[in-house]
DNA sequence: CGGTTCTTTGAGGACCATCAATACGCGTGG
DNA sequence: CCACGCGTATTGATGGTCCTCAAAGAACCG
């Protein structure tokens, strides 16, 4: 890896505590690989040999059984994925692709379990990263069972809409079937889905999603700190 | 607490390899309390001041939103809750209840976090529990997003029967309207559900539930490694 | 033993999936 | 540049799954 490569490396939060000895340990046997769109990384049931970070693009983490697929989490910049697996040194529950065209950053599972075992900061900074992914996944779920799949469309629209600084018409990151699969259901379903919320000031055009009149919206999605 | 109460707790898998030194910091500020059935130990928003771990009985998580409430999983003996948050010093996701009358040990957070940062051993103890609990979750997500309530009930039907030491005649360890909850129905449908499987031999009678034909109910549950 | 909670059963309806067909968007190659 | 082909998005019709409501029966607890 070139020393540019490193210096960026080293500027992902994850590395921000550590030794620079334990980073030259995580960097020596790690890989700085680019990726078209709609690759393949990771097949679930696969034994977990590096940690996966996203640097730049978007990955979708999915899962598939008896012929169905549906998306777990999709992935920007500096998110981890593989990591629980990493550290059980266990088989991948979830399967990744790119969706975008995307640069991923791989650790070697092994030196990822030798570090933290002797780098505090590291630790740490692993542990924190891991809870995060673990209540996102908490919130993912409460969000499925507590909420019909139209207080799900709104809720994730209002998050875009906090997520893109406050703008009315927001731009969805993904498509729509990935959206419909991500938040339960199929993308008929999303569509209709779209136009009901009319009736809460929701505009659908192509990509692009308006809101007419944010205090409708958040009165019927009723967005809680605890969930979104 | 008692020399004894200490002794009982050292046995924790979560404390095997951890040094003396740590455990008594761990231990000094720790509480082991015993409560009823049906006491609400943590309700979601609260800041988690103390790692909880159960040490018998039976603790069920739960989370509510706009007047719903939906069970996330059921806890028994050595199972750790609200470790993510201890971590994170962040507001708990779920509320927690007994269902039994449980023995719960409580360590102050941060406590926790101090250990965490000095002992290796005990880091690397509590990152793997924190994965385990991640990795479950993901499981039970998976088991929502991918199968039907019919399958999600069979399945649940066989990992009993493991559980329980490959016994054809399984005892519920939960209340079924609980039962229903985590499995994402409602307590008619469960009843109805019970029901239709009996076309793959399952006999249900009270909490015991029989199963005539291992084979055909395996057939019609498809499990998998990476979901059950 | 009475009251409460849980479970079951039935009827009806809402929500959501499926299937099928069409429209749209986009990149490729003629 | 346009026609074509492919995958995505939409729309409508239909049916199944699952929820709601209501009531009765069963289990539990004080």
């Amino acid at each position: 890896m070139s020393i540019q490569r490193i210096e960026e490396i080293r500027n992902i939060p994850l590395f921000a505590d550590i030794g620079d000895e334990s980073f030259a340990t995580l960097t020596r046997g790690a890989y700085f690989q680019a990726f078209p769109a709609n690759m393949e990384l990771i097949t679930e049931g696969e034994s977990a040999d590096f940690l996966h970070i996203v640097h730049s693009g978007c990955v979708e983490l999915f899962s598939t059984w008896a012929g169905n697929e549906t998306t777990i989490t999709t992935l920007y910049e500096n998110s981890t994925f593989i990591l629980a697996a990493t550290i059980k040194d266990a088989p991948n529950l979830m399967s990744a692709r790119t969706l975008s065209k995307s640069e991923v950053i791989m650790l070697p599972s092994e030196d990822v379990r030798w570090v933290f075992e002797r780098d505090p900061a590291f630790a740490m900074a692993i542990v924190v990263e891991l809870s995060r992914c673990y209540r996102a996944t908490i919130r993912n779920m409460k969000n499925l069972k507590l909420r019909s799949s139209l207080e799900r469309l709104a809720n994730y629209i209002l998050k875009q809409h906090h997520r893109q600084g406050d703008t009315l018409t927001i731009t969805l990151p993904i498509e729509k079937r990935r959206l419909a699969s991500y938040l339960g259901m199929t993308p008929e379903n999303l569509s209709r889905a779209f136009k009901s919320l009319g009736a809460h000031s929701v505009r659908v055009d192509g990509q692009k999603v308006t809101i007419g009149d944010i205090d409708a919206l958040n009165r019927f999605a009723k967005p809680d700190v605890l969930i979104d």
